[in-house]
DNA sequence: TAGCCCGGCGTTTTT
DNA sequence: CGCCGGGCTA
């Protein structure tokens, strides 16, 4: 039995796969068989008689748990099916249902997505007279999901905790307050949530965690790079008892430390646990020995990563090469005729091309070029069907119906469609229920108090008909029924009818959909509740998997693209400043820059056989065009000679006045004044020229823009400043350039200015 | 109440 | 260049 679990894999999966029982960390590079490694070990584990119901295995992804799922079912036809296989939010918000009564939770809480957090947060910002303009909402809503990952409350976050940055902390820390009360008068958890309550628990009940510690004697934990502190909490509280804990990732694709993840989760394991064993695999199956060296090439760049190196025994067939184009035009053109000819010619299938790109805003031209030429293509991760409108609308319906306290449905749905009740009469109302600390669906029955006028009020009580029928229903229904009632009787489609454009013909397209969505969860579910489904609602969010067969280009960013793989990729939109992206503040982060270097490394790694480095000495983005010099990761990958482009390109632009140059100015920013664009161009192509010649680790970092930053960045976010008037303050906030540098400075009397720069006369203190 | 216009702003986004 | 949201007006 034994033999024939390991018999596929090469010697280190196989000790990966055997070694059970103590704390094991595996190094598993891009293409290196890791599913495979987990799956048979789950197998080994059952063949030993080991229960399924002990084994946890986590991942990130839905995508990811439901593959790992249906894998080690293949393997282990009956048993497998008892393993617990799913992402970190599923396990917690199923964990968080179940314990509900004991650890002091709603059993049937919402779940809030970052545009939910967004609705409260704006109610927030109003309650507390926060104006919008000096703290921006979705900028709030990040640090408070990040306070969350790092197991932070609103007290954690005050002054008392943190030295810089007085008022602004204390301000964040009071609307994280606020936010936490409306969110549980609104009976509803956020995805940040999910994770920090049931750490919580854990914590605060010692009966609870044994029994969960007893329960699940093997933990698996996939992309273990991604965690973040909190969910590396649980990891470590689930496995204290046995310490049979095997986690696995790869710190060279980390990718999301913007969202919290901590790449040190995984390079301190050893540390964690000192007994630990740790394996590396690094014998790739998927690429070309000369993509995994150029990759290699790239990624070796940075400091801060376990030395590993991928080899391979694959033929060495394909190719890496770079794409030079004149703008992104042309960059979309040549990309399609290659691909059209290597179809066309037998070669290939669509499906086995693959566009990446670093922002979705590069998609359009791509499309434009493929339907010209009629490439069939699929665009992933743009418009997801739970984003769009129409959807969100019928789903805050069930959600409201499931929960009248969800208050950020309840708005989202009042007045769609229009029932006459407006912005006015929804302050009042929602005054009101802040007056009486009860939700705004309490609050309908006090109408005439909050000063509603008649009209209204009918209005009111004919949707309060209708939801306490389709209550009723959900009751004594599927969901099925509920939503086809939902659809019918809400009026949204007769709406939608009566408008009868092309666009409400492809949103009632979506709505059916979406009821097929619905009949496709009644069968697949063990759930079948209302809840059920708005739990796996909330949690899953695409549905693009389908199209998988389809024999289509793919075009996707980098960030959609780990875990994929495809015969030929191409990498596009390789320009400084682009791709590595730059902000003005963050132009010489060093961090950041290898953050972008690694998603250059995950991009180039998906390539099973061609790989081409794209980049465009033209580029027009928001209206605006302007010169680009090559990414570093270009030049990093070996191809030197593309520095020679920045010369020519560098004198044509000197001769035409610099018209304008991509230098990292950030985006809708006005050009800058000739004398500063000569400079930055000069400064470029000496830093460039220096990191050929002299190529240091460091220089190489500081490569491009270095010094615009000295120029421009000499006021940082963060620093502080005395005005002859104002007095006293700190930068929080910064925008524009050169001479249209405007600060937001907060100043020590609680006020907010926004100063340009040039005139304030600020000083650094 | 709702529709229109203007101005600001635009990295990535597993759940 | 386009989108979204706030504010103003019919």
């Amino acid at each position: 039995m034994k033999k024939s679990i390991v018999e596929n894999l090469n010697f280190s999966q196989a000790e990966a796969v055997l070694c059970i029982e103590k704390p094991l960390i595996i190094f598993a590079g891009a293409g290196t068989g890791k599913t495979r490694v987990i799956t048979h070990k789950i197998a080994y584990l059952l063949s030993l008689g080991i229960s399924p119901c002990s084994i946890l295995a986590v991942t990130f992804t839905n995508k990811a748990a439901i593959e790992m799922k249906k894998r080690v079912i293949d393997l282990v036809p009956k048993t497998g099916s008892n393993v617990w296989i799913s992402t970190f939010h599923s396990f917690c918000s199923y964990f968080l249902r179940t314990e509900a009564l004991k650890i002091g939770v709603p059993s049937d809480f919402s779940i809030y997505n970052f545009a939910d957090q967004k609705c409260v947060l704006k109610d927030c910002f109003k309650e507390l007279n926060i104006d919008e303009n000096k703290f921006v909402v979705s900028n709030i809503a990040d640090r408070i999901s990040r306070a969350k990952d790092d197991l932070r409350s609103p007290v954690n976050m005050t002054t008392k905790f943190n030295t810089e940055n007085t008022l602004f902390a204390n301000t964040v820390a009071e609307i994280y307050e606020l936010y936490q009360k409306k969110m549980k008068n609104a009976g509803s958890l956020d995805f940040g949530d999910l994770i920090m309550q049931t750490v919580l628990a854990f914590q605060m009940y010692p009966i609870l965690l044994d029994y969960y510690q007893g329960k699940y004697k093997y933990i698996m934990v996939d992309e273990y790079q991604d965690t973040n502190y909190a969910q590396y909490v649980l990891v470590k509280l689930l496995a204290a008892k046995y310490h049979n804990i095997c986690v696995c990732g790869d710190d060279d694709q980390s990718i999301y430390s913007w969202r919290g993840a901590d790449v040190n989760n995984i390079l301190s394991f050893e540390k964690d646990y000192p007994n630990s064993r740790s394996i590396k695999l690094e014998q790739n199956y998927r690429s070309t020995p000369k993509i995994l060296s150029v990759a290699y090439q790239v990624v070796k760049h940075n400091t801060a990563r376990v030395d590993k190196r991928l080899w391979t025994q694959n033929c060495d067939d394909g190719c890496v090469k770079v794409l030079r184009t004149r703008n992104e035009n042309d960059e979309a053109l040549k990309i399609a005729k290659l691909i059209y000819l290597d179809v066309y010619s037998g070669k290939y299938n669509f499906s086995d091309f693959a566009i990446f790109y670093r922002t979705n805003a590069q998609s359009r031209v791509f499309e434009d070029a493929f339907r010209r030429i009629c490439i069939p293509y699929t665009l992933i991760g743009t418009l997801k069907f739970y984003d769009r409108a129409e959807i969100k609308d019928i789903v805050a319906y069930l959600k409201f119906i499931h929960n009248q306290n969800d208050n950020v449905s309840f708005k989202r749905i009042i007045n769609v469609p229009r029932r006459g009740v407006g912005k006015t009469s929804l302050e009042k109302l929602e005054k009101f229920s802040l007056m009486k600390n009860i939700s705004m669906w309490q609050t309908i029955i006090f109408a005439r108090e909050a000063g509603l006028t008649e009209k209204v009020i009918v209005a009111l009580n004919s949707f309060v008909k209708f939801i306490r029928v389709s209550i009723e229903l959900k009751n004594n229904a599927s969901v099925r029924e509920v939503v086809e009632k939902v659809i019918a009787h809400s009026g949204y489609v007769q709406e939608l009818e009566i408008e009868n454009l092309h666009e409400s013909k492809i949103k009632i397209e979506n709505i059916q959909e979406l009821i097929s969505a619905v009949k496709d969860f009644e069968k697949t579910s063990l759930d079948k509740s209302l809840m059920g489904y708005l739990t796996q609602v909330s949690l899953i969010s695409d549905i693009d998997s389908a199209d998988e067969s389809k024999n289509k280009v793919t075009l996707m960013t980098l960030h959609l693209a780990k875990g994929l793989e495809f015969n030929n990729v191409f990498i596009c939109g390789l320009e400084e400043g682009l791709f590595p992206i730059i902000r003005e503040t963050t132009i010489c982060n060093k961090r950041e820059l290898e953050e972008e270097r690694r998603l250059m490394y995950v991009g180039m790694t998906r390539a099973k056989k061609r790989l081409y480095l794209c980049w465009s000495l033209e580029r027009t983005i928001y209206g605006k065009t302007k010169w680009s010099a090559p990414s570093r990761f270009i030049l990093e990958a070996g191809f030197k000679d593309e520095i020679m482009y920045i010369k020519q390109n560098f004198s044509m632009n000197l001769n035409r006045k610099f018209s304008a140059i991509n230098m990292g100015t950030g985006f809708n920013k006005k050009f800058p004044s000739a004398t500063e664009v000569k400079y930055n161009i000069f400064d470029d192509y000496h830093h460039s020229y220096i990191a050929l010649n002299d190529k240091t680790k460091d220089e190489l970092v500081s490569t491009t823009g270095a010094s615009i930053v000295k120029i421009l960045c000499k006021f940082k976010i963060g620093a502080m400043v005395t005005h002859p008037i104002f007095g006293r303050g700190k930068i929080i906030e910064k925008s524009g350039i050169g001479n249209d540098l405007k600060l937001t400075v907060l100043f020590e009397d609680g006020q907010w200015k926004k100063l340009l720069a040039r005139v304030a006369n600020l000083t650094l203190i």
